[in-house]
RNA sequence: GGAGGAGUGGCUGAGUGGUCGAAAGCGGCGGUCUUGAAAACCGUUGUGCAGCAAUGUACCGAGGGUUCGAAUCCUUCCUCCUCCGCCA
């Protein structure tokens, strides 16, 4: 949510933030509605200084036991004209309010402007694209060869979009899952572990919705949604609340399950584990003050890093365009790894700053050190999802036998297992 | 699932229709005192909205209603607690 005073007194710039992110919203609706409200605030809250003034009076006259009925009669008047204005101004609240919801974060001023993902740009690099000697088997026949991977029993299940690891598979995600959490925590981040089924108040605090409504499964009734990321409930653990500056910064990690109905991506990457309906991830988030966010998004990405690099797999790491960014970001760093085996960049995890546009949307604010009560700045990065770091490990560390070996950092959570197959 | 009970400011807790945004205590902040600290004493201490401001207005779990007027009455919902049932 933006604050309605920065679309009041910059809407051009709102204009331009909305239309960079190739989203078409109504500002000057916005701004009308805006208006509206103000005046009839004017009104109404003269009407009830009256009212609260004459009320005292009539207790006074009552308690000294006089006659009060011309002024209950007048402000009988008065309680009809409040009552309507206070109808309107409730309408023209929740009209404003639906309004609002829509309008995107604006993009921050260093993200480059472009359409899509062909104007992101990368920032750097780290480690070597090794080409193997052999072929590199992708993850779906390796896995499937050496049973850890099935995916025809994820479809038997539950259709296709889902996976079922096996065996040293699943070992190795609850492996990996471990690595992480234990990385990250000792990096300072509380582990939480937190509910996968949040209220739509709750998808509403971090911005699914009601944008992203279609991607999400939900409840018959409506009422409740699978998280699509942990996010949503981490971030939304604060909602409503007034954080100490000294509490400052937030640092959270949390392993949870994803869903995601990926409508309208049938066709598109849906060889093996790369885009499904269901995967784990470890997510980190930050809350924090706004004049450091910046500096924590840098920190926070390379901390996300940290996690491949324990792992020396190669990858990149992008400024995404304008175009490309989400709804709710003001700056978002992608990190792609490299898949020797598909022999392409994976978007393993994203890490975005989202300035005040959450924590105004859950209303969850910070008593600064002068006492004042204000919106800190909320951020998150994936550390990492899992079905796509798995695929990677089972195509960059695969032996020209068909065997896979286990990461170093990893084999104490593998009891020893140094190589599957 | 059944039966009861409760939700008031950072916390505890008073308030059952008329200056109640709300007593009191604790905590926090500022000060006096002190070499310093503690104690004691004095003062101060919620959030949103509208407004340049003065100020006004709203908020006592949430929504709706009754009334000239609601923290206080009615109603729906939510959450928590106790007991019973069920259960990983």
């Amino acid at each position: 949510m933006l604050d309605i005073k920065t679309i009041r007194e910059n809407p051009d710039l709102v204009k331009t933030g909305a239309l960079n992110k190739n989203d078409k919203c109504d500002i000057d609706k916005v701004l009308a509605l805006d208006e509206k409200r103000r005046e009839i605030i004017h009104q109404v809250e003269a009407l009830k200084g009256e009212r609260n003034t004459a009320s005292g009076e009539i207790a006074k006259k009552k308690k000294a036991g006089e006659n009060a009925d011309d002024a209950i009669a007048a402000m009988r008047a008065v309680g009809d004209k409040i009552s309507a204005l206070d109808e309107s101004q409730r309408q023209v609240d929740q009209e404003l309010n639906e309004l609002m919801a829509w309008i995107p974060n604006m993009p921050h001023e260093s993200v480059p402007v472009g359409a899509d993902e062909s104007a992101n740009v990368i920032i750097r690099e780290w480690g070597e694209i090794v080409k193997p000697k052999f072929k590199v088997l992708p993850h779906w026949e390796i896995g499937e060869k050496l049973d850890i991977l099935d995916l025809a029993g994820g479809a038997k299940i539950s259709g296709s979009g889902f996976y079922v690891l096996k065996g040293a598979g699943a070992k190795l995600q609850r492996a990996l899952i471990a690595y992480m959490l234990d990385l990250h925590s000792a990096d300072g981040f509380l582990e939480v572990s937190v509910p996968h089924i949040v209220t739509a108040d709750t998808m509403y605090g971090t911005g699914q919705l009601p944008k992203l409504a279609d991607d999400m499964y939900q409840t018959d009734d409506g009422g409740m949604f699978l998280i699509p990321t942990a996010e949503v409930p981490v971030t939304n653990l604060y909602k409503k609340e007034i954080i100490d500056h000294d509490k400052l910064p937030v640092k959270m990690v949390a392993h949870t399950p994803c869903f995601r109905r990926e409508a309208g991506a049938a066709g598109k990457d849906t060889r093996g584990m790369i885009r499904v309906h269901q995967f784990d991830k470890v997510e980190m988030v930050m809350i924090v003050k706004p004049d450091e966010s910046y500096d924590h998004l840098e920190t926070l990405t390379a901390q996300a890093e940290k996690v491949l690099q324990g792992l020396k797999i190669p990858y990149r790491v992008s400024t995404l365009a304008t175009g490309d960014l989400s709804f709710a970001a003001a700056k978002c760093y992608d990190i792609e790894l490299w898949s020797s085996g598909i022999e392409r960049y994976l978007e393993i995890s994203s890490i975005s700053n989202f300035e005040d546009f959450q924590t105004r949307r859950m209303q969850c604010r910070y008593r600064n050190e002068d006492r004042k009560v204000t919106y800190p700045h909320t951020l998150n990065g994936s550390g990492v999802a899992l079905a796509r770091l798995i695929p990677a490990i089972l195509e960059n560390y695969q032996n020209e036998d068909g065997t896979i070996t286990i990461p170093d950092v990893l084999q104490p959570y593998m009891h020893g297992t140094v190589r599957i197959g």
